[in-house]
DNA sequence: TTTATAATTCACCTATCGTTCTGAAATCAA
DNA sequence: TTGATTTCAGAACGATAGGTGAATTATAAA
């Protein structure tokens, strides 16, 4: 009985998340955001509790896919393939406005501190996620074994953060695969 | 003649970028800003004719600090010495809250659009002062000649603004050290 | 001192922020 | 239909944003 709703709620966050991606917290104005999402005022309060609500839903979602992207690290055998199978994800994802995760990182200061968070956990298991398979590519051989995990997780880290960063002003698609496939071509160990 | 000023315009742009540094442009709030730099509203606008116009000018000054910071690129003979150099003094500068640069980097889609063109046309002339010392160490045999020097330039950059921005969630400056010996020992060619 | 000048203070705009409320529109059981 | 219920659209809210003006205070030359 009632009305009808005229929206979605995975659509609404899916719209939500690209104008949070796209402009920030801060910059995400209520208005836009009743604009993108097609959601009236009322029902964005009712459904998400305002604008810091449906921010870490729309954070939420964005892991998730992150998580998809990266769910090559789960796979076993854990090693190099899955190495090089995450980071050609990441090549070829859409990167535009750099990685939604990192702008939220910049913005540690103006976000939510609940969803900051999350965020700092989900980085921590992306980085025990890259360790796992760091580990398992230095037994077999293909990293270093001498190089200590943790030291080498945190450079691929820092690289990966970086590499996806700097999609925002360089949209050359083509150099991606050369920084990636120079990247594997130094990583690699040779006896 | 008239009334001495109670500020020190170097001053008041160093506690300025401090705060865009850390809020952001739109988080940064005029309030804030005149509490921080002890400036009044009037003379903020008179002197640096507002928000805007505050904010380009924290910003190059950054940039100007950013340049001390790189400064080792650009001493002769060029080459994977200065590399080394250049890569130490960031690991030992403070990015507490990462790089501005890249901080507006990530808020393209916020800041004021000159601004913005100022600090794409920053990152052009990084990539430049890397790449010349990139080619001087492929040259001398340090990295590899057979690589492509523009992709081990970009390859840098990733790694380079992906590593300060860790900074953010990870304080532990020995790791950093580590890290940076593991990239210097990646990238050295053995023949 | 006096006086012209420049910087400060702070009250005051207007616009817009995030949020809440109200009345009309739509839906379905009875 | 009717009536209970739910959503919708947008007006209205208080708070605060960035920006401005008028009166006050400090300074230094005359």
């Amino acid at each position: 009985m009632g009305r009808n709703k005229t929206w979605i709620r995975t659509d609404v966050l899916d719209k939500a998340m690209r104008l949070f991606w796209k402009k920030g917290y801060e910059g995400s104005h209520l208005g836009e955001l009743v604009e993108v999402t097609g959601l009236n005022r009322f029902a964005l309060y009712k459904e998400f509790g305002g604008k810091e609500g449906l921010y870490r839903d729309a954070m939420q979602l964005y892991l998730a896919k992150l998580g998809d992207i990266s769910s090559p690290l789960q796979q076993e055998p854990y090693g190099w393939a899955n190495l090089e199978e995450y980071f050609n994800n990441v090549a070829g994802a859409d990167f535009i406005h750099g990685c939604f995760f990192v702008n939220a990182m910049v913005e540690k200061k103006v976000i939510p501190p609940p969803v900051f968070a999350d965020v700092t956990a989900f980085a921590r298991g992306a980085m025990a996620a890259l360790k796992q398979n760091v580990e398992a590519a230095q037994k077999s051989g293909a990293i270093n074994p001498d190089a200590d995990p943790e030291t080498v997780t945190k450079f691929l880290f820092s690289f990966d953060i970086g590499f996806i960063t700097s999609f925002i002003t360089d949209h050359d698609k083509g150099s991606r695969r050369k920084v990636l496939d120079y990247l594997y071509s130094v990583l690699q160990h040779r006896a």
